[in-house]
DNA sequence: CTTGTTTACTTAAACGTTTAAGCATATTTT
DNA sequence: AAAATATGCTTAAACGTTTAAGTAAACAAG
């Protein structure tokens, strides 16, 4: 096995100490005063011998790992790997690594992932916390490792967040299809209690009250059970003799169940049911019908995690942040206004 | 700020020596024959000041890290998502952490993360190389550090790799247009150097050949301009008086913007078109003819990139080894048997 | 020609662990 | 009672780096 180049292979071979390869190789020769001639001869040896400085030891001393943790909740989800990958280019950009690691929505799993993370010296920590990880965020918070929340949060426990207008994205989706003359309009959501979902459900719920609409049509399914119970829902919509019109997705998976059945059904989007959905995808614009969506902004929630996370690592005592950046209903196909019949 | 807690202060609190501590936390009472009393002890101080061991000293002090680097081309694609989370949850099971970076197909992105992964000393690399690093490829073989390469190689490049049969999952997918009538099978691939690629274009042409069809209707995109050079393609293969029946696409991102363009001109599939892909997305079971694809095992091909790199972190010198993992073709409606005129 | 300054380097400690080796004291074996 | 062994701990070096402090020689200033 070959080995790897240290700073005492190239000292030795320069014959000088260690200390001025450091010196020379971390560009403070003039600092340090290092003749230019030796300076050369030590470059030249370095190169030579492919040099690449020992990261994890000039972590143990500087106390910096210039690392930063990142947990998603699944990284299956295309959501979640833009998110991932702009906090990777935004924190590359300002010379961090992330190192990741995805929940699966799994609570024994997230701990398992904040704990390894923590023993690796991260100097922060960007969370997309998974459902009834209350106890995980608080017992951080006694940590001295600084972290942000992305995408969900809990309202009862003050840290720094980056999130969206859950509630207000709602009310204007459900306004717009009210607009289009829906009459009868269907959630489906998760069942759940994580707060930003339950804060899309207050905005449907709200906008159908003052719009003096019918009572709630709310519909949930569980995450673990996303399939049957997406299915349930919609037969529960579209049954009896005033069926849905229309139908608002909490999530781009729930949407992707559903659309599967409504397919299956051979229900018309939208002359027979108008779809709005929270989140992209790609599916959407495929679909016969491109499906109205809320589009969350997610690079600029990416970068913006990585901004707060530095400034915490830089200012150990700044206080929490909340920031919310707004969401944009994109208008398509799916939710056409609806004929005169 | 507070401050972490470490073997020292442990020690300070029980009275004793670093070592002592530092046996007990690790489980080498035994070895080290520490009295019951004083172990309980220094457990319960550890617990009570919430102490995390420091990895970055352990992995000094013993030279490995317990951690793989893992570069994708494109973390934004579920395919590679997918396929970091299969990865992630095998190293982990193997108590490996993984840090991971997408180079964005991008020549100069890639070597950048390789570096970084190499000076935070990865034990290890599992890469999904862009096109033209193949230089990379050979300055990391220089390295002690061992590596595999996954779903992309190069074959003048010796090293071990993890694949799947490219050529034979495309003449299979062919053989399937062409028992289904189809005469004019066209394919949209992107204009490429990389060998996977042109395995599945070689896959279309000989397929073709050996059913004595019309010469290659084989039309490419480039990957930066997907967009409108796939729609390009399209209207080749659809003009004139005997337009395509079929079109084959080598990737889902190919498939999902041909798509969206098929959707635009209403061109029926299968009826004026039969569609099939490479590769798996929800937006082909969206879609109002599902899409019959080949479906890449991302398990089985994440699991093996894994072991196999663990292998080669056991053993140094272990020759370098290739792995060839079959594919299905899942047929759906997009490709239905076509009626007689 | 002493003193001070500059130049070019070295020494040594530190970061938080691990672990072989050492050293008392107590207990058992001859 | 001397020798051997067991018990319970400490010492110290090491991993690869950084960096303040030290040193020795060359040179300049008085």
């Amino acid at each position: 096995m070959k080995k790897k180049t240290s700073l005492k292979d190239i000292a030795q071979e320069a014959g000088v100490s260690t200390a001025l390869v450091s010196y020379v190789l971390t560009n403070k020769e003039e600092k340090a005063r290092v003749g230019q001639e030796m300076a050369k001869k030590i470059r030249k040896i370095a190169s030579r011998l492919n040099y690449q400085p020992n990261h994890i030891a000039r972590s143990l001393k500087s106390g910096r790992s210039d690392t930063i943790g990142l947990i998603v909740a699944d990284i299956s989800n295309p959501f979640f790997g833009n998110i991932a990958r702009t906090i990777e280019d935004e924190a590359k950009r300002n010379n961090y690594t992330v190192i990741f690691g995805s929940s699966d929505e799994n609570l024994e799993k997230s701990g398992d992932l904040i704990n390894v993370l923590l023993n690796r010296q991260v100097d922060g920590l960007i969370l997309i916390p998974t459902e009834g990880s209350e106890q995980q965020i608080k017992q951080l918070q006694k940590q001295p490792v600084p972290f942000v929340l992305i995408d969900r949060y809990f309202p009862q426990i003050p840290v720094s967040q980056i999130g969206i207008n859950n509630y207000q994205a709602s009310y204007n989706a459900i306004t717009h299809l009210v607009k289009t003359g829906r009459q009868r309009i269907g959630m489906i959501a998760y069942k759940t209690a994580l707060y930003h979902i339950n804060e899309r459900k207050r905005g449907y719920t709200e906008a159908l009250a003052s719009h003096s609409q019918q009572p709630s049509l709310m519909k949930l399914a569980r995450y673990s059970h996303i399939r049957e119970e997406t299915r349930q829902a919609i037969d529960q919509l579209l049954q009896g003799r005033k069926p849905a019109d229309a139908v608002f997705f909490a999530t781009n998976s729930l949407a992707i169940e559903g659309l599967k059945y409504i397919n299956e059904l051979g229900v018309r989007v939208p002359e027979d049911l108008a779809v709005v959905s929270f989140d992209e995808s790609e599916a959407f614009d495929l679909y016969y019908s491109p499906i109205t969506f809320i589009r969350q902004p997610i690079l600029e929630m990416g970068n913006a995690a990585v901004r707060l996370l530095l400034e915490h690592i830089k200012d150990g005592d700044k206080p929490a942040e909340n920031v919310c950046i707004d969401t944009a209903l994109v208008i398509r196909q799916s939710s056409n206004r609806q004929k005169k019949k």
